[in-house]
DNA sequence: AAAATTCTACGAAAATAATCGTATTAAAAA
DNA sequence: TTTTTAATACGATTATTTTCGTAGAATTTT
């Protein structure tokens, strides 16, 4: 499982949420942010597949592609490549960082300490 | 401030840890896991200090460099970026995540809920 | 003082990633 | 049925990143 570029992780990411979609659906979810031509969508998701990063199903002329790659699995992977590249190798800190960030609501802080607590009673 | 390659990334992340170091210090911890040549980090370093993103003393033939661009800053702004592109935004998701990877410590743990506090105070 | 080592500078090659243009075919619209 | 639109394939170009080799100067060792 190699490490998706920038522009892949893009797409994955969209896929993730989409759960399936065609060039054009994909395509056009992205040129609310980004400016690039369709064939450059086309050509990234070719070679994601070349990748087996996405499936599709290709029983229609117009191909509909899913993730095949875990979200969670590759989530973590990211998430362990910045800790240790940008945060030394502290996990502890990137989270303290991102709360710091996100200003979360009531109910997410909620469900954060009832996470915490579990995790303790692993012990 | 543009964003760091990951090779500078690495480089940025020791210089951080180091406070100030000579190309041939780095290249030492570098080397420990990675294995390219001391021109490359040479290279990368005078590249990163075209882009500011590092100074150095030229005082002495060895140059000393130390990052000049704010880590805090640049970790937040790497956050950002991954929690757009490999979390549909949700920095929730990605504190669970990290989280549940890291099995923190008891302490940490409370230094979270802390945290935590004082973040609901705020409100 | 000569030789070996250690630096920097810098160009350039190699590798990787992103973007696009064109040909061709299938489907839809006129 | 002709024309237009929409899709894939795929090579090629461009941009970016990574890596290294070589030259020359300063420093250290012998």
């Amino acid at each position: 499982m190699s490490k998706p570029t920038e522009s892949e992780l893009e797409i994955l990411s969209l896929l993730w949420e989409m759960k399936q979609a065609s060039v054009r659906q994909v395509h056009e979810r992205l040129a609310e942010t980004k400016d690039t031509g369709y064939t450059t969508t086309l050509k990234t998701m070719q070679n994601m597949h070349a990748k087996q990063m996405v499936s599709r199903n290709e029983s229609q002329r117009t191909h509909i592609y899913s993730p095949a790659t875990n979200q969670k699995e590759t989530q973590k992977s990211l998430l362990k490549n910045l800790v240790t590249t940008a945060f030394g190798g502290s996990a502890q800190k990137l989270v303290l960082q991102a709360l710091g960030e996100e200003n979360p609501s009531k109910e997410e802080l909620d469900e954060i300490r009832a996470f915490l607590d579990q995790l303790e009673n692993k012990k």
